[in-house]
DNA sequence: AGCACGCCGACT
DNA sequence: GTCGGCGTGCTC
């Protein structure tokens, strides 16, 4: 009997790949072990197995595997599953999903590798330039890359080059695969087993009589483990010993001290559990239990708690239990809620027992966390993670929070899979038979729907731990404000009144500017240009920290001219107004004080975030500009006031949403307001303070927000009564995407009818020299999702069959929001 | 997605 | 004449 594999290639074709392997083979491996393929030409790829069969490929000869990478599965039968749900719902295929679940060095690349031919009789004449030079290089060293011959030729096209080489027998090409992740090894020292007994030790001494500064090594290495048990690193010895690495090589050369590695986890935690569970106040345990109950009928429960209600002891309390059972925990967070804040506060619960998978880590690190939860080792009990960390390879979950869980960041848009944490999550837990706790203090609206319709369980808080006070709201009316001339720049004189006052009494501040849409851009006075992305259909922002101009669709920058492009003049106004301008007129408002400001340009890198978060606890900063990165969970004691520089442009924002994330968006900063003794303060400047949406906020009213945007989406069919797909037509080509983007439309309406939207150009229609254009599909509820996505999917074979639009790219993105 | 093959214009 | 452009088709 034959046997073959079904393996995923990482690469968005929708088949599995099948391949050929002995009967040896078969019985060593198993799904969700990697194996190294070859594909097409001369590639290899790593692939991950699929199942395992006996049906003979009819229409083609199957490939032998190349190699076999595990020895036991890095991916098991649950993931697989999970893998196949969200490649079906998101409408990718699995390769996508494998690209996105396995962290990047356990997909290995196959690169050429050129070395000379055994056999050396050559006549120089017969080589062309290209060929000679190429020969040559290979005198002077063992072997080529193909980017190498690129480089020595300076041309893009080698590879006839090469092929003619092949068949002169002068070179030989192979394919190398690289094991990219490499285990973190330390250095360690010890003193070589030579000198046991008290008798060499002395004699060793007396050896070093010449030589001070080893014998000084030698002590100094002494007086550490007589300290500790611990194996000694280099780098400790040096440090304390303030030896040089010559000197020690010199010791190690003569045989006096010994090197040995040790794997180490680049990702540790070296305290330990200090901190008892804090006891529950009566509204946090009365929510635990009924949580406990709710987690009897339903698998998913969601935990609608004021901002400072103290979710995060609750969360506790839940883990805590799970892993007493001996289960995993993953813990979801908006990536950039994953801050030391939350962290060490989990560390110091749970020490070594969390592991953190974050965007910022290395994927070295993230390849240590994927063995450790692999492996159900101690060390990742608890996963506090990102959205991506719902792909670790969980084996035991009994528990997924997912915390902030109203948050659009949970949703990944490019590349596929564009799938939701939240949605995937619960999936997740499902194939574990795990339960699912979702917190917010302002729920999405499907999630507060589900639990309505008795989907999910549905517990509250209302009631501020420590009964501290919600924050008083105020409104300033800027268009009014504007009238009597009491606006200086963007400051309102409630708001300097506010501001000096909190000032005064030692007090913290944060002011939160919602950038989206509100960057400034540059504008000529004299004949209105502003400067454009060359690839995009954008204006450039202006940064001034740099003087640069750039692009936030592609990242193209250029200088800031001092002359308008187009007409010359000087005069140059910069319109719109960002953090950065809140920041400078802060300065001048209040030059005494400390300004900081929090948004994408200062928080790069992968502590810039942190230095600022703990600059602002220490309290060396008194004012805060920031975007919505504030919003996210962080606790500052000391924040008396917060000041919303201009609400209209989060409530103008042309999305079904809009309305919505405005209210969690707001609650979300006036949170941050008066967490300890004192009543906080929370200013609202906006041209519409009677606008329903500020008026809820105001009154924190969530459920009349509910009500109403619910009606809302009713009437205009947006979710979460209807589902959407969004279709996007990509082309560099302006009137290809109009073409190709009417077919599919006419198509589609023909099964839809009415419930298919556009085509239409978003906002920027055009980015990275691509033409952009939508259409979206709304889904009612009684119609089935399953048929619906196996519709749209036949009419877009259809529509690639046609040649013309074959080169337009076309993107499905399932629940586009 | 890559990558090869193949057919056309613009350079040595 | 070659080099490199991109349209087309295929990958077990």
């Amino acid at each position: 009997m034959d046997y073959f594999v079904d393996v995923i290639i990482p690469i968005p074709l929708e088949k599995l790949f099948t391949y050929s392997i002995t009967r040896a083979e078969a019985s060593i491996l198993k799904p969700g072990v990697r194996v190294a393929v070859p594909f097409g030409k001369s590639k290899i790829y790593t692939g991950v197995i699929h199942h395992i069969h006996n049906n003979k490929p009819l229409v083609y000869e199957a490939k032998d595997i190349y190699q076999i990478l595990d020895q036991d599965p890095i991916a098991n039968s649950i993931q697989l599953k999970h893998w196949n749900w969200i490649s079906k719902y998101y409408m990718c295929t699995l390769g996508d999903v494998m690209r996105a679940a396995l962290p990047s060095p356990f997909i290995l690349e196959s690169e050429t590798i050129i070395t000379k031919s055994e056999n050396q009789n050559i006549n120089d004449e017969e080589l062309k330039d290209d060929e000679f030079l190429i020969y040559e290089a290979l005198q002077n060293q063992a072997s080529l890359k193909i980017n190498d011959v690129i480089s020595i030729l300076e041309k893009k096209n080698v590879l006839p080059v090469i092929q003619s080489l092949i068949e002169k027998n002068i070179i030989w090409v192979e394919e190398e695969i690289y094991e990219k992740y490499k285990p973190k090894l330390v250095r360690y020292i010890k003193l070589h087993s030579n000198f046991s007994s008290d008798k060499e030790l002395e004699l060793l001494f007396d050896s070093l009589k010449n030589a001070p500064k080893q014998h000084q090594v030698i002590l100094t290495l002494f007086s550490i483990s007589a300290q500790t048990k611990k194996p000694i690193k280099v780098s400790e010895l040096i440090k304390q010993s303030s030896a040089s690495s010559s000197i020690l090589k010199a010791l190690i050369d003569k045989g006096i001290l010994e090197e040995f590695y040790i794997k180490t986890d680049r990702v540790q935690y070296s305290g330990n559990e200090t901190e008892n569970l804090k006891t529950l106040n009566k509204f946090q345990s009365k929510a635990l239990n009924e949580i406990t109950l709710t987690f009897k009928k339903q698998d998913v429960t969601l935990l609608h708690g004021i901002t400072s209600s103290g979710k995060t002891e609750i969360y506790v309390k839940l883990i805590e239990e799970v892993i007493k059972q001996g289960k995993q925990v993953l813990y979801l967070l908006p990536e950039i809620a994953l801050t030391t804040q939350l962290v060490s506060r989990l560390q110091n619960y749970f020490g070594k027992k969390v592991a953190v998978f974050h965007s910022k880590y290395s994927s070295h690190e993230r390849v240590e966390v994927w063995n450790n939860v692999l492996h159900n080792s101690d060390k990742a009990q608890i996963v506090l993670g990102a959205r991506s960390s719902i792909f670790l390879p969980f084996n035991n979950l009994g528990l997924i929070v997912v915390d902030e869980e109203h948050e659009q960041s949970y949703k990944q848009f490019d590349p596929a899979p564009r799938y939701h944490a939240r949605d995937t999550a619960i999936v997740l837990a499902k194939l574990h038979e795990a339960k699912v706790l979702l917190g917010s203090a302002t729920p999405s609206l499907e999630s507060y729907y589900n639990a309505k319709q008795n989907k999910y369980g549905f517990v509250e808080i209302t009631k501020r731990y420590n009964d501290i006070l919600l924050p008083e709201m105020e409104l300033v009316d800027l268009k009014e404000k504007r009238k009597r001339k009491l606006l200086q720049g963007h400051f309102s004189d409630r708001l300097v009144e506010e501001i000096t006052e909190a000032l005064k009494g030692g007090h913290q501040i944060i002011l939160f500017q919602n950038r989206r849409g509100f960057s400034p851009i540059v504008e000529c006075i004299t004949c209105g240009h502003s400067p454009q992305c060359p690839n995009c259909d954008v204006s450039l922002t202006f940064h001034q920290y740099k003087n640069q101009l750039r692009c936030h669709y592609c990242g193209y920058h250029t200088v800031m001219h001092q002359n308008c492009e187009a007409c010359g003049s000087v005069e140059l106004d910069t319109k719109g107004f960002g953090t950065e301008q809140v920041e400078d007129e802060v300065k001048t408002l209040f030059p005494d004080c400390t300004v900081a400001r929090m948004d994408l340009d200062t928080t790069r890198g992968k502590y810039g975030y942190e230095k600022i978060i703990t600059a602002f606890e220490q309290q060396e900063i008194d004012i805060l500009v920031g975007t919505q990165m504030l919003t996210k969970g962080l606790d500052f004691n000391n924040v008396k006031l917060v000041g919303v520089m201009n609400a209209d442009n989060m409530l103008n924002f042309p999305d079904f949403r809009a309305l919505e994330r405005s209210f969690q968006l707001i609650l979300q900063v006036a949170g941050r307001a008066g967490r300890l003794d004192k009543r906080g303060k929370v200013l609202i400047q906006t041209y519409n303070p009677y606008h329903k949406i500020l008026q809820q906020v105001s009154t924190n009213d969530y459920v009349a927000m509910y009500n109403e945007q619910m009606d809302e989406r009713y009437n205009y069919k947006y979710p979460p009564i209807y589902k959407l797909i969004k279709i996007t037509l990509k082309h560099k080509d302006y009137n290809k995407v109009n073409i190709a983007s009417s077919w599919l439309t006419k198509s589609l309406r023909q099964v839809f009818h009415d419930f298919v939207l556009g085509p239409e150009f978003p906002p920027v229609s055009r980015i990275r020299n691509q033409y952009h254009k939508n259409i979206l599909i709304k889904i009612p509820q009684k119609q089935s999702l399953k048929k619906t996505k196996e519709a749209i999917i036949k009419i877009n074979n259809s529509f690639f069959s046609i040649k013309d639009f074959r080169a337009v790219k076309v993107i499905l993105n399932v629940d586009n929001f």
